[in-house]
DNA sequence: GTGAAAGCGCTAACAA
DNA sequence: TTGTTAGCGCTTTCAC
């Protein structure tokens, strides 16, 4: 009466040895593919396995193995085209290594990008990539205390050492800024968003700055205008900078969806572009090679980031520690029709 | 000599019942707040959590619970506008009920789908969100004999019973086509895609088709072209239709990317939209409020949709019984300004 | 080549 | 109120 085997609940490896005559530890190795099982047993084995349909439970394997397989990603929202890419190209590379990944998207809020690293390491994820908003809090004590590998993506977060894998935001605005000079632009505004991390957001404007100033022109505050992240928001800043009255020959926006928004709305108010004034954005999303004029842009590259990002959160858990490097990648200038030909 | 705790190594239920004089048992109580603990203990219990900043590992509760709190996705893919928003909104959702989200991207390959099935099987999800590309495979055989409670988006896969989730695309193409006839069209071509669910793309063919023939025009195949999925496809699209030969006053793009390449391409010929020809999409995408001008197109609320899926799959989930309902969501036409005015 | 047994970290009877 | 024990499904010594 020690059988408790109810009829049609999941077979274990328990089952399949019972089936086949044979043992757990027997059936492990099988479906380990560790050899050393004579020919009849495996045979026996393979057949109580097709028979009973079963399927390794993962999480007994994670358990006894302390490792889950799987990776947590936070990233401030999948919705915003510039992570999108991000979030397909890392599961897509994290599965070609044989890991899951969970998805975590934590709006750019702090509090929910502290609980998110305490669910993950709680779900003992191997690893986690994580896009922070820039800021240093709770989440991250935690993930020192556990030791949890961890690479952040975007900026170095003051006070947390890990692996870094960024992008050199201040060169991406720079050269933009640079272009627009170069093409003989001398009041250039700087629309720039929010919500996304604020740290390259910052890097950005930085460039922005530093690109002026490196050309003798002289910042003017009245040429920056706050956006937040959507089209409307492109829109409405634009709208504000009209409003200003100051003068402006061109625009850099810090991202394309602002860039864009921005775009139509000048086209709305009888602006022609490039002619009247050029704008150029950042970050080369879709729709950037499809509004017309076709928006010139700096690009960050996702694909080679994403699988950058992954591969090195599997050195890391491989190697079972953090070596603290970073890893920056260039952006690339993409120049189209919305900026003005010399 | 039976201590074997290693120095350094992550803390267990075990440590915190040592290091507070208790058991293992009365620290699970106190970690789930079951009550049921005298104020000492329980205080000298927390303490020992906090001193060895003990956190439950939820990969042995999930074994022991048989519940891993996670759910799978698998959707064709994430850099899809329309899937995007519809996954931000399932997770979101789903972490409001307490369970993580696996992502998986399909690409729309039916090799993948069945990969994914197998191993979010394996790694125990407690239910599975699928939009599938509308083909049986081996990968719903498994479901089926794991018994895995699973919700299909989009449409119903013949020969699988299971609840599904989808949206009256045969609907939202006959809307759309019917207000094109309505501003006076009689020549509207179809531009459809590829990569994502087949399975929306017939019934939006469907609806095309049905639509005509309620209006007594005759089907004209030669109106009919196949793009993919990305912005140019919408342009080489455009081209082809052009090339053809055909008179065409009106275009209906099964999705809005489509639209869009195709309005740009439409208008580097010399087309004005919607004098020359009206455009109407599908999906209703940010970029449509953005281009000019505006895309006229029909909407698929994915937010109500991703919120019922998750709520139909927690519901399967709790009641460990899938009653194989359909629910079926309504599209909206949003008329804007590509289409002409009557 | 094979199986018995211990144990991964937790929960839940059951006993005290 | 508290602790002991068994067991979730698996892997891995260790004997045989």
């Amino acid at each position: 009466m020690k059988d408790k085997r109810v009829f049609n609940s999941i077979p274990t490896i328990n089952d399949v040895a019972k089936l086949a005559n044979s043992s757990k530890s027997t059936v492990s190795r099988v479906i380990n593919n560790q050899g050393g099982v004579s020919k009849d047993l495996e045979e026996k084995i393979r057949d109580a396995i097709d028979v009973l349909k079963f399927k390794p439970n993962k999480v007994a394997r994670a358990l006894k193995a302390r490792s889950t397989k799987s990776i947590g990603l936070i990233i401030p929202t999948v919705e915003n085209p510039v992570f999108a890419p991000l979030v397909k190209i890392i599961e897509t590379t994290a599965d070609k290594y044989g890991f899951s990944t969970i998805l975590c998207n934590s709006d750019g809020v702090v509090e929910k990008e502290s609980k998110y690293l305490e669910l993950l390491i709680e779900k003992q994820v191997d690893g986690i990539i994580f896009n922070a908003i820039g800021e240093f809090h709770k989440g991250f004590e935690i993930v020192k205390d556990t030791n949890t590998p961890i690479v952040v993506l975007g900026k170095k977060i003051e006070g947390f050492e890990t692996t870094n894998v960024t992008v050199n935001n201040f060169r991406g605005a720079y050269i933009a800024v640079e272009h627009l000079i170069k093409i003989g632009m001398r009041n250039i505004a700087f629309l720039f968003g929010k919500l996304e991390a604020n740290s390259a957001i910052f890097d950005r404007f930085e460039g922005y700055k530093s690109a002026l100033d490196d050309n003798n022109i002289i910042f003017n505050e009245e040429l920056v205008v706050r956006g937040k992240n959507s089209f409307e928001d492109g829109e409405s800043a634009t709208n504000e900078l009209i409003q200003r009255g100051v003068n402006f020959d061109s625009i850099f926006a810090s991202n394309d969806i602002l860039a864009i928004g921005c775009i139509e709305r000048l086209i709305d108010k009888g602006y022609s572009i490039p002619k009247d004034v050029s704008v150029i954005g950042y970050d080369d999303i879709p729709a950037s090679r499809v509004i017309r004029p076709k928006l010139s842009t700096v690009l960050n590259a996702p694909d080679v980031f994403g699988t950058e990002a992954v591969k090195t959160i599997l050195r890391i858990i491989y190697s079972k520690k953090d070596t603290y490097q970073e890893r920056m990648f260039e952006p690339e200038l993409i120049i189209r029709d919305s900026t003005r030909q010399l």
